[in-house]
DNA sequence: GACAAAAGCTACTGGCCATAGCTTTAAAGC
DNA sequence: GCTTTAAAGCTATGGCCAGTAGCTTTTGTC
């Protein structure tokens, strides 16, 4: 009997391709062990168990996020680096509609995650920063983003805007709504 | 043996006290038979399963919301009423951090939960004529509000927050943000 | 070529959903 | 008041999944 090979990022690779293709209802062990080729329980000699599967699959998503809002941010500064910040985050959600349902429920609370949140986070608060923002201030601005954004993105993936239709158009609006209402502090 | 005299509306009562005591996690049919005094095969005699029992439960919890929305919202117009609807909207998270996760994901897809998401998705609207927005245009808009509100609401709902500090001053931004940002035609 | 660590396996337990089929309660009709 | 019957409850059972225990086999290293 040859040897998978296994590993835990490859366990992670089929965790996440089975969501892309089943929905993240189907990430259980026996479903990934079978599109590994392996029994069930030899998955626990890469993870630990579902949980950590799952936190694991998380932090990718979110890795995979930070990279694409890092390049679409830069070289941009304000209203052109938001709007750019936004179109990738949601044009992460129209790639995978799945992922993004397992994206970590409070990554910033876990310290295995909080790295790559803050990272994350790192990246709206640099394109704030080029307002002027700082502080308190910053930080109430952050939440709003995050709220508009991640609002939308999570309704979309889930379907949750009825007609599909015209989403393009809805999501130009918000970010007009966004960068038109941001806090700005008087160019330096 | 006495008789339990359960109801399908007592079986989602007791599902929303799990809720909103152990986490949306919790909700399983062996514990809501425990807490009803009841072995769990009799729930079939009032719940098909446990996808039917929890849409009955989303159904609800969209029920309630619908009418603290239109409480909220009645009497006030435009801006009054926009804040009034979006506070109302939190206040419900606020009160039932739990429940709000299992807000149906796509109401409107279903032919059971399509009609309360309808009339909730009227109130918006509503507001949103105060405006003069009508049509399209106020397609686009109430995706907009649905998006801000439902996105702090779910970070909030699920502690995605970090520190909770200073909550109400990030909502007020963001209720200021919406309400600045509406496009309005002129008043008549 | 021997050995040790890691990768894989089978066997098993316990939780949960769900179905089948029986018993008992309680309400309705005579 | 008694009979009847539908609904409400039960026990028994099966299947799926997570997770643990303990064994075998591969593979890389000395």
């Amino acid at each position: 009997m040859p040897r998978a090979g296994l590993t835990s990022g490859a366990v992670v690779d089929a965790a996440l391709a089975l969501i892309d293709e089943e929905g993240p209802g189907a990430l259980t062990l026996a479903a990934v062990a079978a599109r590994t080729g392996v029994a069930a329980p030899s998955l626990y000699k890469h993870v630990r168990g579902l949980p950590e599967l799952r936190k694991l699959v998380g932090l990718r998503v979110m890795d995979d996020m930070a990279a694409r809002l890092g390049t679409a941010a830069m070289g941009k500064s304000r209203d052109e680096a938001t709007a750019a910040l936004m179109r990738a985050w949601r044009s992460y959600v129209v790639d995978f509609p799945h992922r993004y349902a397992v994206f970590p429920d409070n990554p910033l609370l876990d310290p295995d995650l909080v790295g790559t949140a803050t990272r994350l986070l790192e990246v709206i608060l640099a394109v704030l920063r080029g307002y002027g923002l700082e502080g308190s201030r910053a930080l109430h601005a952050t939440r709003c983003v995050r709220a508009a954004v991640h609002g939308f993105a999570s309704l979309e993936a889930a379907g949750g805007f009825g007609l599909d239709e015209d989403l393009n158009t809805s999501y130009e609006m918000l970010i007009a709504m966004v960068v038109s209402s941001l806090p700005r502090a008087p160019a330096s």
